[in-house]
DNA sequence: CTGGTTCCGATGCGATTGCATCGGAACCAT
DNA sequence: ATGGTTCCGATGCAATCGCATCGGAACCAG
C-alpha cells in the first residue's frame, strides 16, 4: 500500500476553514486559496479532497448542519442545565426541553453568533442553488421532526404539533436574521422568544 | 447648459436590473458588465451613476425595500381586497388589516417568489457588510411600526404591541426563507401563519 | 534497496472581475 | 454656428478567480 492519509479528518478540517472564512466575508468570500491557506495545507490537497469548489460548500454545509443538530440533540440529552444539582420536579417537564432547544436553535447569543451569520449564508445561497438546497432541507427536516416531538410531548395528546414546531423553527430563524442585521438586539430577541413560548403553554 | 440626463429614473432602472440578477444567481452573480446589459447601457453610464460597486447594490436594496413597504402601505390603503363591494362589518377591522399586512410581509405567494429571493440574498450580505446593514435596518424599522401600529389597533387598547409585531416580522421573514429553500411549501407556510394569527386573537 | 503507487506543492492558463482612463458624441446658452 | 459642459462607450489594466497539469516527495510491499 501506497502513502496514505486521513481523507474524513483533511476534509473536516478544510470545510472548518471554509466556515471561518464565510463567517467573515460571506459565501463570495471563499476562494480555495483562502480555504487552504485557513486550513494550513496546500491548494493541492484542498483540489485533491474536493474536485470542486460546489463540492466544497456542500460538504461545509452539511459539516456544519450536523455540528448543529448534534449539539441541539446533546443539549437535549443533558437536560435542562440552568437547573441546580437538586431535581425540583419529577423529571425535566417537555416544556422545558422544548424551550432549551428553541433557545438553541435559535442562535442568538453571543457565541454561536458565528454559526449564525454562517447559516445564513449558506441558506441565501440555496435559493439560488438547487444542490445546497438539498442539502440544507435534511437538516432542517431533522430538526422539525425533533421539534415536533417535543412539541406533542409538552401538550399532552395532540396530533403531531407540525404546525407549532414549524412556527418556531421559522420564528427561531427569522429572530436570529434580525440580530445579524442589527435590527434586533439578542435581549430582544430572546424576549419575543420566550413571549411565543408563553403563549404556547397557555393555548394548550 | 450641456448635455443632461435623468439621472435618477436611470440610477432606477439599474437598480431593477441589479434585482433581476441578485433574484437569478444571487448577490455574488452581480457585475458591472451584467448590470449593463441587462438595464440596457453602457458600462460607462452605470460607473457614472455609482462610483462603485458597492454604493451601487446599496442603492438596490434600499430601492427594493421602498418597493415592499410601498406595496405593503398601499394594500393597507385600499383596504381588504378579498372582501366583496359589499361592505358586511362598519369597517375593516384591525384584525383583517393585520392579516393582510402579514401575508404581503411574508412574500410567500409565487408571484413574489423573486422579491423573497432578493431580499433574502440582501439580508444575508448585511450580516457580513455594515452598510448593507444600515440600508436595510430602515426598511425594517419602518415595517415594524407598521406593524405594531396595526396590533395595538386590533388587541384593543395593550400597550404597544412591539413584541407582537417583531413575532409576526420575524416569523414571516422565518417562513419566506424556509419556502424559498423548498422545507415548507407555499400552502404550508400559509398555514403556520394564518393559525399563529389566530392564536394572536385568541389571546387578546 | 527497489519498484510501484499515492499524494501534493508549485506553476501555468484562460477567463473574469472592478475600476481608471480618455476621445469624442450630445447638448444648450450665446 | 460655436464654444463650453456634460456625458458615455470603448478600451486597458492589474488583480483574482477556479481549475488543469506535472515532477517529485512520501510511503509500503516485495
Amino acid at each position: 500500500m501506497p502513502k496514505q492519509v486521513d481523507h474524513e479528518g483533511r476534509r473536516r478540517r478544510i470545510a472548518d476553514a471554509v466556515c471561518l472564512l464565510v463567517d467573515e466575508h460571506g459565501l463570495e468570500g471563499v476562494t480555495l486559496r483562502d480555504v487552504a491557506t485557513r486550513a494550513d495545507v496546500s491548494m493541492g490537497a484542498v483540489q485533491r479532497c474536493f474536485r470542486t469548489k460546489e463540492e466544497m460548500l456542500r460538504f461545509a454545509l452539511a459539516h456544519i448542519g450536523e455540528r448543529v443538530t448534534a449539539r441541539v440533540r446533546s443539549r437535549l440529552a443533558v437536560g435542562p442545565a440552568p437547573s441546580a444539582a437538586g431535581e425540583p420536579g419529577p423529571a425535566p417537564s417537555a416544556a422545558d426541553e422544548l424551550a432549551l432547544v428553541a433557545g438553541e436553535v435559535a442562535l442568538l447569543r453571543e457565541e454561536h453568533r458565528a454559526e449564525a451569520r454562517i447559516w445564513l449564508a449558506f441558506v441565501a445561497g440555496a435559493a439560488v442553488n438547487p444542490e445546497l438546497a438539498r442539502t440544507l432541507r435534511s437538516s432542517y427536516a431533522g430538526l422539525e421532526d425533533l421539534v415536533a416531538r417535543l412539541v406533542a410531548e409538552a401538550s399532552g395528546g395532540t396530533p403531531a404539533g407540525r404546525v407549532e414546531a414549524r412556527t418556531l423553527l421559522a420564528l427561531a430563524d427569522g429572530l436570529t436574521a434580525h440580530v445579524l442585521i442589527g435590527h434586533l438586539t439578542e435581549a430582544e430577541a430572546e424576549e419575543v422568544l420566550q413571549a411565543h413560548l408563553a403563549g404556547l403553554w397557555g393555548r394548550c
